[in-house]
DNA sequence: TCATTTGTTTTGACTGAGTCAAAAGAACCG
DNA sequence: CGGTTCTTTTGACTCAGTCAAAACAAATGA
């Protein structure tokens, strides 16, 4: 159980420029143990705490913490975007193909894997994205 | 101009096991040309060819297509599935912030790059995706 | 502390992309 | 050429997300 208090997230918030309101420290409050959550299940997770909350504010308090980069979107083929509160360090993510969990996976070769493409076809590269796809030590069990 | 002929498509499609259909052969023709091409934009391409044809045929071709690896099927964060004819070379995209220009990136480093996660968290891998995020030459001289 | 301004959240309708199932039709096999 | 099997068509439907306007709350400064 972490333990960040609203203060801190409050404080958060507004160095990030946002205003601190108690559906942004809800969002962030569940995304420290839901890694990897989608939208909806960040909706459930916060409905007990802020039961006149709406998925569409969750949606709403999801962009703007993208926006500022206090939570990062991912978005693999196949399923709806997921949030994530780990940032700035660069990590990928290995999707399993079966059931669809997440995981973290550092990165591949030292600080910046994979931001060096041999042709560029002139575009000034920016960011890459990485998603391994594989099967989850649950699924491997489950078919042995 | 490539100039594969109808003949040599259908026996493609029957080498792969599939019913060599008109639609197949237009869809596999239209991705000569159009790289990268959104279901909606193969449609279209195809309509002239085939009047009758509706967008679910062309998913359904595209669904066929891809599951015998005739096809490729990307989808970059925030657009629709792509397609594409070029396969078998594990390339990867460049897509750019701007327009949404998509253009293929040849391995990184090596024949299979990024496919040696340093933690894979138990994860049997099988393949990697890669996806560059940059501004397209044509943006790039827009903002100049 | 209160009023004002500005930024958020709520509500509800709407869009885009894709799936699903059943019926009609076309390819392949002998 | 006839029968079986695979495809395509048609149409309804779902899921994820966006958009706009009105109601509301947080920060600012008097």
């Amino acid at each position: 159980m972490q333990t960040t208090t609203d203060a801190e997230f409050s404080t958060a918030l507004r160095d990030a420029g946002l205003k601190a309101t108690a559906p942004r420290r809800s969002v962030l409050r569940v995304l420290e143990t839901h890694q990897h959550a989608d939208a909806a299940a960040i909706f459930e997770a916060v409905r007990p705490d802020l039961p006149d909350t709406s998925l569409q504010a969750v949606y709403g308090v999801l962009a703007a913490l993208t926006d500022v980069g206090l939570v990062r979107r991912i978005e693999p083929a196949g399923s709806p975007a997921l949030y994530e509160r780990r940032i700035g360090d660069n990590h990928h993510h290995v999707v399993c193909t079966q059931c669809g969990a997440v995981h973290d996976v550092d990165c591949v070769i030292g600080e910046a894997p994979c931001l060096t493409p041999s042709n560029t076809a002139g575009f000034s590269i920016e960011t890459a994205d990485v998603t391994f796809w594989g099967v989850c030590p649950d699924c491997q069990a489950a078919s042995a």
